[in-house]
DNA sequence: GGTCCATATCATTCCTCGCTGATATGTTGT
DNA sequence: ACAACATATCAGCGAGGAATGATATGGACC
């Protein structure tokens, strides 16, 4: 608990850190970007249709993903091509759903906080 | 991507679960909390001391923690003691931080989106 | 070069959520 | 029963961000 004081100089702790981390995973939008994309890399027109997401919502999300790292492009004739950037983010998706199995009641219930906002359509 | 429109009628998808399970650790505040519980069960005022947040701030917290099954609570005299409720939690928090070890740099960089809130002091 | 398609950007609106301050509930010890 | 401490609850404020609609950029093919 040292560390939650910690960086106060670089001006992000590693709290901060692991919380901007977990944001970009905590949209619907967001997780069914990644979703799909966990299956095979994808243009981003295939995200709108597998998605259902508007091409700007898509879009931006996919800026967001991309500057933090969480997926990658690659210009592939007049199509970009969006990959999953690491195995790793896969894997954090498995032990979520591995969490899920245990707490999933209770996530349900939680209605004080962590309301949520639910996926288009 | 079927599930993306599964369980409309329960009303919540796989998707938006796993939404919500990451909106509960998207908060400095809250991480702060489960690091403090991933060394040692902790009664509600020494979280306070631990991680100076103010004592209805942790109180609302713990709540929304403890309804959505990431820590259990026991009565202990005049105390409440708070304890990380499963050791999958832990493994979660580790595989962020494996993760992190990757995008760092991208994720601190991503100022579009998930500006995200600074812990307090 | 011009048109079409794929993708990115911008401004606005709306909603959710975290924090605070005051207060209520509850438990222990005398 | 009362005093003191531990914890929970509530109303209100303020900020961050997600979605939308319109528009801009940019490459590809004729």
């Amino acid at each position: 608990m040292d560390q939650i004081i910690a960086d106060r100089n670089t001006g992000t702790s590693t709290i901060e850190r692991r919380a901007k981390l977990f944001r970009g995973f905590a949209d619907p939008s967001r997780l069914a970007i990644l979703g799909a994309l966990c299956e095979a890399p994808l243009a981003v027109h295939e995200i709108v249709t597998r998605t259902e997401l508007s091409q700007p919502n898509v879009s931006n999300h996919l800026r967001c993903l991309l500057d933090c790292g969480l997926v990658a492009s690659d210009r592939d004739g007049r199509f970009i091509r969006y990959r999953i950037s690491s195995p790793r983010i896969t894997a954090l998706l498995n032990d979520v759903d591995a969490l899920l199995d245990v707490v999933a009641e209770g996530v349900e219930a939680c209605e004080n906080y962590c309301e949520g906002k639910m996926l288009k359509t």
